[in-house]
DNA sequence: GTTGGAGTGTCAACAACACTGACATAAAGT
DNA sequence: ACTTTATGTCAGTGTTGTTGACACTCCAAC
């Protein structure tokens, strides 16, 4: 039902997207998103951190020195809710946290040996995981894979992304 | 940095994943999830309801009479979890329990016409940015996509995922 | 037929993590 | 001086996950 052939309109190559086809889409980003954060998951029940923390630390890593607000923006969520986890986070000397030099409003957040040592931890998990995905799935469908997600983002998502992306030249 | 050539040494095209390329792509499922349950979100958000009665809705919408374990298996989470949505769903009258007639133990669940409404409101908030994305990365890049999915799955859910997509024939 | 274990569903209490709102401090910018 | 920006904190609330305890139903062994 609701099998409709691609009747092509125009030059374009119209896509006639079902329902169904749609769907399974949406399944597929749903289990698919379950297994992603499963093994985190996983190592981060055994302490006392949830996912939150690892959201953090793997920012950190990525753009050492970043501020707050710019965590902030990058995570989506409130400040109250990055500073409970971050307080944690330093109290625990996982991450430090710095004034900045010109502008000492700001508080600039590194990873500290052992911060560095977790991150390790959880991204070789995960990593492991999209390792063996990308394998499983050749070069071409790991290019469509991340065509897709980039247009699934809203605009600002976007930005960040990419802002990540090139920085890591 | 880490940028290494690849050296093939067996026959098979081995694909060379740098951590970069891992890490890209795990911060391209974080952004592009968020993207992905957005729209719904803003949805629910004016309504007592959560991103789990939206999952609920959408299983139950999916394969209508369902038993409660069925569905406990299909979204992961523990009967207690998943038994606070359906009571706050049953009493507000989107979905109807119905007692199992071989076995009564088990309970059959459907949306009612008003669980169907709201079903209907929620996807099509997400199909619309689906197929948005779909359109804009083109035929190839959905397949590619959904390969890597799919192989991002753990075992279980992939069988679920299948036995949903089969039964939509 | 009764009993005991397995399967299924429900209620209660707690933890993690998001949210809003209000407020404090310090440093920039004008 | 006044305003804005960046950050941190306290208090309260809501959703959603967890475990623990318990009731009902089925089925099979005794």
């Amino acid at each position: 039902m609701d099998r409709r052939p691609s009747s092509p309109s125009t030059g374009e190559a119209l896509l006639f997207l079902t329902d169904e086809q749609l769907r399974q889409g949406i399944e597929a980003m749903f289990f698919a998103y379950r297994g992603f954060t499963a093994d985190p998951d996983r190592i981060l029940g055994d302490m006392a951190y949830g996912r939150a923390h690892h959201r953090a630390i793997h920012f950190i890593g990525r753009a050492p020195g970043t501020t707050v607000n710019n965590l902030l923006n990058i995570l989506g969520v409130t400040k109250q809710s990055l500073n409970r986890v971050l307080r944690t986070l330093i109290a625990d000397g996982l991450v430090e946290s710095k004034v900045g030099r010109q502008d000492k409003r700001e508080r600039h957040l590194n990873l500290t040996e052992a911060g560095r040592t977790l991150e390790q931890t959880l991204s070789d998990a995960q990593r492991a995981r999209m390792r063996s995905a990308f394998r499983d799935a050749g070069p071409e469908a790991v290019a469509g894979f991340r065509t897709v997600l980039e247009a699934m983002m809203d605009g600002e998502m976007r930005s960040s992304y990419s802002r990540l992306k090139d920085s890591a030249s």
